[in-house]
DNA sequence: TATAATAATGACTTATTAGTCAGTTGTCAA
DNA sequence: TTGACAACTGACTAATAAGTCATTATTATA
């Protein structure tokens, strides 16, 4: 195990300089002082690694702001603490935040692509659920379109922090972009992203193949100890390679595995792939 | 000549796709109709083909957009239009678009990001032209700070509409940040991005050898026929080589070529070389 | 039509990559 | 000390890339 961590390190920062692409493993051997068979010990590809690095970081990365948010007792600086956490661990793994802003838009590999539309999503429901909370319903119509300016924010001032070596006072930053967002969500009147755009936004971007599907479940099966866990996967498994089990059934079953943090990610794509199974007879 | 084009134009289809890394120049050409060789007789390499690509189209968009705020009259109109330009200009050029947004952090290639940065900061001036004139003294202190929300806005929103095929009404979406940047820039008091900062960010990010900057000087002296232009290269270039001429001088001459379009670039990295050249003494 | 000049070809070289596997080294229990 | 097992190695394969160049096709000119 602490040669997975090792590797992951060293990789982490060899990906932050030249990007995934363009480091080799070769590179990424050497960097640790092992050889490239070692590599394979704990890696089946380098699709795996990257993929191994995304989960770490992203995850950790929004439950920290998820868990600050949720948390924060006074809504007064609710708002602060977000944008401060936030930068705050851009600025911690910084590495892995270049990896973020170079591989987002540009990557080839499928499962790379939902991921990170997965990981966003859960940032956009975050944000959402901030905003509901602190501006109720006078943001009814707004709402999204304020989740959207404020990815904008995130997004710009996250890259001035990593590209350009700015020296940055975050707490003058949280403060700049509290009173940008209460400016927005109380006087904006006119959203671009509607209720409509954004339902319509929600439906594209997510294609697995049946395949991929069934790989990645028996990868959790083998690394899963908890037996309600492992059955509810294994039906899971059963049903998709034929179908017998009511709606009601996979739903709790969805629900069953979902509260474990390393299958959340599966859930995601089985809830994903049952939902595209279900409208396609209309 | 009609070679050249058509291969600008495939490539730009399969970048668009793909990315710039994974696309090779076998698929450039298959995709053209025309042989490997007959490539490397309109380009040098498969990077001067990325470099010509954003010089034609950066600078039509920036000249586009910047047109049509220099020469709008009604005050009221101009940053809607400015708007609506900038995401008219990202759908009709949508393949081009993407590869921007795909290549921009990524790079590798030390001109192609010289050159992004370059690209940036023209815009970045528009912006701040713009804000200055219709916001005047009042945002003396938040102006750089506006110029980063807006480049924000800019950034999602075309996100969105490259990425996700979602139906785009400009209309709506230029008034919508219209009244956003109305919004934050006459309510907004907090600035993070102060004058210091601006400055601080201006003076990193502009590395070029000599060696290169020779090759590109040279590229232009073949390039360029006006007689007083190809002087004041011709002189410029010697300067680089020996240090002879007097401070007074080598400004004339920048200035000389600055007014041809052609060479806006190469007396960007001239001046920004010369920069160094002094600033390196104290 | 004959000749020169230019345009275009694609097999080839060289370099690099991800991933494999037969063999070596180290460890630890019997 | 021995033997069995796991950890590890790095030369190797197969695939693909950018860029070259001797050869061929096309066009212009005399």
């Amino acid at each position: 195990m602490g040669k997975k961590q090792l590797i992951m390190e060293k990789a982490l920062e060899l990906f932050a300089q030249q990007g995934f692409e363009l480091t080799s493993v070769q590179q990424i051997t050497e960097h640790c002082g092992i050889s490239k068979g070692a590599f394979y010990l704990s890696f089946k590809s380098k699709d795996e690694l990257i993929l191994a690095l995304i989960d770490q970081f992203m995850s950790q990365m929004i439950s920290d702001t998820d868990y600050r948010v949720t948390t924060s007792q006074n809504d007064e600086k609710t708002l602060y603490e977000f944008y401060f956490t936030m930068f705050q661990s851009t600025q911690k793994h910084s590495d892995f935040a270049k990896i973020l802003m170079k591989e987002q838009s540009q990557s080839f590999n499928k499962e790379l692509v939902i991921k990170f539309h997965y990981y966003d999503r859960l940032l956009e429901k975050t944000i959402l659920t901030l905003m509901e909370r602190l501006f109720g319903e006078k943001i009814e119509n707004t709402k999204h379109d304020l989740v959207y300016c404020i990815k904008g924010f995130i997004s710009i001032y996250s890259e001035l922090i990593l590209f350009n070596n700015v020296p940055v006072d975050l707490d003058q930053l949280a403060q700049s972009l509290v009173e940008k967002t209460n400016l927005l969500a109380t006087h904006a009147t006119i959203p671009f992203i509607t209720e409509e755009i954004f339902q319509f936004k929600r439906l594209t971007h997510t294609e697995v193949t049946i395949d991929q599907l069934l790989e990645i479940l028996e990868q959790n099966l083998k690394d899963v100890e908890e037996p309600l866990e492992k059955e509810s996967l294994t039906l899971l498994k059963q049903h998709i390679l034929e179908p017998s089990l009511s709606p009601a059934v996979v739903e709790g079953l969805l629900k069953n595995i979902q509260s474990y943090p390393s299958c959340k990610w599966v859930a995601f794509l089985l809830r994903n792939y049952f939902k595209l199974e279900n409208n396609e007879g209309r």
